[in-house]
DNA sequence: GCAAAATTCCTAATATCTCGGAATTTTGCT
DNA sequence: AGCAAAATTCCGAGATATTAGGAATTTTGC
């Protein structure tokens, strides 16, 4: 598609912005993109003009409020979000003790949180955190979404990234992968321990769209610790997220 | 500041999404900016481009995760969001039942929500809410901030709201105003009954940059209901709101 | 499988952008 | 308060990218 390259370039300092760096002065934003500073300046102050940068410490420009009220605009009018929400907190209400419940959504062959809940929430590490944008390959939540992807889909994940999932054990060709998946795709819902966290335990099930097509997933995380002598709690657990998965699928195609 | 023009009509399509309005057509977005269907088109591809527009049900763009994962790196990198957050919880926590807590920031004459927590909410309609732009001149939360602002801006506030500031009450010239903000400026915590929604009522105390400048505001909002025959109560809470206030501009001095 | 809607493609006149450097304002510091 | 340094705005002209409109193509809804 054709796009609007001045707007694009403008469009591409948002992209500087980064947990790892959320911080970054004119010139430095000119330096990375190679533009002289007059036209830095015009470029950030149209980001700032929509509210989407703020000056902080003088010279020093970070992520503004419009980004907040846009987040809010999200949260509100996406439907899987919206039908989700209940049916999440219920999960993690009939779950007991210790755990998170996520919400998963896939976007551009990632995998991005959109909502997490949780009572009394366990003391580990989760990398799963709403707006992180986090693997498609890692974490039973990304996997319950991969093996759920339309064969195409899953044939362009597979030459981008034959390394990564190779190394994840899911096959050297595409013939095995395609076995793997289905393999997996059958035993939903999907489990992993310690793919992404160290001592966390995963649960996932995928939600489809009207369409039938995977659009994301829901589950839980906890500590892999709290359930290691009481594989009859796992059961139970993964009949629960099963299940919440299919009232989301269900949900998003009634009203 | 010279902005680029083009950049700016692609950014300007962002505010045309709000929560009334949500969801748009290219089409209609062509016809709002007066485009031709091409260059709405390009402008729009521009966007979903920088992850800001998705396209969901086909000809329908509504905002997108670009948004969401903006909003955490403004979350994390917010020195006013990361140094009231612990103080805002035990706030919360030593305020009783029934309250709420919100985090306030001053942004371009507009009181914006950036934080919230409540551990049982009050069963009354609140109109703060995270991501939310409000006027500077209704609740509480907004007069903490607004009675606090530097005199030049302060005029400017008023020069452009001057029917709005006698329609509440706070004078109806200029010295008139600025001795009402005077008056409520030393009687902070500030207070104030259902000026934004009916029956609720809110305890708010400023808080204050490095260089002194006012930056936002923190506070509680409750059934007003729940203090009527309790006035003691209101006492301790405009205590707690009052030190929460200070706590945060201290620390922001700080570390 | 068809009609309608959505989206992409095309081109050339032209409106706009970009740059360097100078001018000006703001800031940090004493 | 006042100074030097940094940040930001201003400027104009050559170079470049943008735009409209209609036609072509793809996708969608039924």
């Amino acid at each position: 598609m054709k796009k609007v390259a001045t707007a694009d370039r403008v469009l591409s300092i948002l992209r500087l912005f980064t947990t790892e760096r959320p911080e970054w002065t004119v010139d430095d934003v000119g330096a990375e993109l190679r533009l002289s500073a007059s036209t830095a300046y015009e470029y950030v102050g149209c980001l700032v003009g929509a509210g989407l940068l703020v000056a902080g410490r003088t010279g020093h420009y970070t992520v503004g409020p419009a980004a907040i009220e846009l987040d809010r605009i999200a949260r509100r009018v996406d439907p899987l979000t919206r039908n989700a929400r209940a049916i999440l907190r219920k999960l993690v209400e009939e779950s007991g003790a210790g755990t998170i419940g996520l919400l998963c959504r896939l976007y551009r062959l990632q995998v991005m949180c959109v909502d997490e809940y949780s009572i009394n929430p366990p003391a580990i590490q989760t990398s799963y955190e709403r707006g992180r944008p986090m693997p498609l390959i890692r974490g039973s939540a990304s996997k319950a979404i991969l093996v759920n992807l339309p064969a195409r889909t899953l044939r362009r994940f597979f030459d981008l990234e034959r390394e990564a999932v190779a190394a994840m054990g899911l096959g050297r060709d595409w013939e095995a992968f395609k076995a793997e998946t289905r393999r997996l795709r059958r035993s939903a819902p999907l489990i992993s321990i310690g793919e992404l966290d160290a001592g966390a335990l995963g649960v996932s099930a995928p939600v489809f769209g009207e369409n039938d097509l995977i659009l994301g997933s829901i589950g839980l995380v906890l500590a892999a610790e709290a359930v290691r002598e009481d594989p009859a709690r796992v059961e139970i657990l993964k009949m629960l997220v099963g299940s919440a998965g299919q009232a989301v699928t269900c949900a998003l195609r009634s009203p």
